[in-house]
DNA sequence: TTGATATATTAACATATGTTAATATATAGT
DNA sequence: ACTATATATTAACATATGTTAATATATCAA
């Protein structure tokens, strides 16, 4: 859209646009992210919190970790997850906000 | 969050926010939101401009129908559908935006 | 090095999703 | 009423997605 009005989006933007929409598609992830929002936690922490199995919580882990959604570092044995993307995130908090009203 | 801070999120949030997300999350769906963004089209004419089928186009109309993204008007054999949620339109494109820079 | 704990990976499975052809329904013109 | 055109619906199918148990890998403590 720099010079003149696009109605045609490119198979790049198509893509990554409709991934990351993916991401926040699933009931589970939405509520990864959104208890991430507030913290850094562990994979076991999350899935204590939000009552998922481990392997659950680490497979959705992966997906956001590949849109770089989340960070994570390890300290341990512990590897402890946040959030990497304020937009997305925004936006997030914003559809809820909405949905709410 | 009327007065304190909450991490839980209601079931009911949970589910308009993951439709509204899932509404967003695939290729053709983006383009015939997109598409709408820029004004009224016919189930035929949003078929012709994406190439797709017109059945295909139809389904995914439902699909935004039951969540009531875009509104539609019949005029004679044709129904003319249109975008019919600002706030969602505005976060398509503000992803957009994001995804191209 | 062995045992305990945390996380990731694999494979299997059930369910959800998207597309399509065929058909039904609705409207308009004659 | 008949024909043509536009859209919706149905059923079938292929593919994608999400969860789980089982297992592998990594780290730590003793």
């Amino acid at each position: 859209m720099d010079t003149d009005e696009q109605k045609i989006l490119d198979e790049e933007t198509l893509f990554m646009v409709s991934q990351t929409f993916k991401a926040l598609s699933h009931p589970n992830r939405i509520r990864i992210l959104y208890l991430l929002a507030h913290g850094e936690y562990s994979v076991n922490e999350i899935a204590e919190h939000l009552d998922l199995k481990q392997a659950t919580v680490s497979h959705q882990l992966v997906f956001l970790k590949n849109l770089r959604l989340v960070k994570y570092r390890r300290a341990g044995q512990s590897i402890f997850y946040s959030q990497d993307d304020e937009h997305v995130m925004h936006t997030l908090n914003e559809m809820i906000e909405h949905a709410q009203h």
